[in-house]
DNA sequence: TCGGGAATAGACCAATTGGTCCAGCTGCGA
DNA sequence: TCGCAGCTGGACCAATTGGTCTATTCCCGA
């Protein structure tokens, strides 16, 4: 895999379990589920094999819940912050989808959707796809709350969020093949011209 | 990874190569690169070793890039023949997302995006990353043309391309992780009230 | 009928995979 | 100070990974 050494100066001050979980965060993001082995994950982690099976029995699928899990609540207050100083939809909107912009230009792989990255491994794994299924529904209920307090009648509230969280996730995937994050800069335009 | 055989009596028909490409595409599709060993390959294909490295001398690699040009010629077509008989453009939209349910809820498995599952295996292989893009352009293009052909303005064709293609990738994130299609199938109406 | 390139068959390989297991260390409460 | 649980360290494992290589078979044109 051969990948970017961790950012172990602020790794390490963290617990065994939390640099598990960031390490294989980061990792599976970048390459996929199975494009990570434990091996990397303990490298990135710092960490000795016994630890990993101390704190996660289920080895490498718990490690991916507990990614997962985190990941996704820091986007859903990624989320409630973006709306929570917006005057109206299009400006939390628009907050939003500039942070998403920063955040990929900043993952230098060009990682994709967190969560499908870590949790679409097995079709056969029905806790990954109920977990994914979960924080997919967190965000668009997330987003649906920031409509309603910016004055977004109730009725289209849930519909406007589901668009938006399919047009985000659209964008993703398009400037990971493009590797220019321009298309999730550009989606608020988009979503109030048409 | 122990999934449904292959659909041999049609694939034993096709000689080798296309068995492999077939194959391939199937399996990356649903378990993503990282997700098939060569072995899960040949087994499906019903073909030795020797022969996968005689076809694709670059090994797992060469047989991705082939898969993904297969299927992203196949989706070409689809797209084609959706605004071929439609009067406007939601109505050639509407035609190609219930192809799109048609297929994801044929596909057992709740595939993702072929090109996605496929190609985002290694953020440092831009040989990967370029032929996604490629296909990515490649299907906006097709819609844009579609939507020229049915009438629509030259100036708003393009956005309202790249737009159709950013929901329909979405959705399909959504539908696979509920394992339901509806939302691929709501989603004409939805661009049409918004 | 024969020659020869294309294609197939599969043994074999080093490296890596996810996972198990246990011996030792460490730090905290009694 | 002791005892013990929580945690760490890493040796070890069978299975699998992608890939190489050679022997054989197939098929078509001369």
């Amino acid at each position: 895999m051969t990948d970017t050494p961790a950012p172990s100066a602020l790794a390490k001050a963290l617990p065994t379990k939390d640099r598990l979980i960031r390490a294989a965060g980061r990792l599976f993001r970048t390459h996929g589920y199975h494009g990570v082995g434990l091996n990397d994950i303990l490298a990135a982690a710092d960490a000795p094999k016994g630890s990993l099976y101390h704190h996660f029995p289920n080895g490498k699928s718990d490690l991916a819940l507990a990614a997962a899990t985190l990941t996704s609540d820091e986007i859903l207050r990624a989320i409630a912050a973006s709306f929570a100083g917006a005057a109206d939809f299009h400006s939390g909107v628009t907050h939003f989808c500039h942070k998403a912009a920063k955040a990929f230009d900043l993952s230098e792989h060009w990682d994709g959707c967190p969560i499908a990255a870590t949790l679409f491994a097995d079709p056969h794994n029905t806790a990954f796809l109920d977990h994914a299924n979960r924080c997919y529904a967190g965000w668009i209920a997330e987003v649906e709350e920031g409509a309603l307090r910016v004055g977004m009648p109730p009725d289209v509230a849930r519909r406007k969020a589901e668009h938006v969280f399919m047009l985000i996730e659209g964008a993703w995937h398009l400037a990971r093949a493009r590797r220019d994050s321009q298309v999730l800069r550009d989606l608020p335009d988009m979503l109030a011209e048409i």
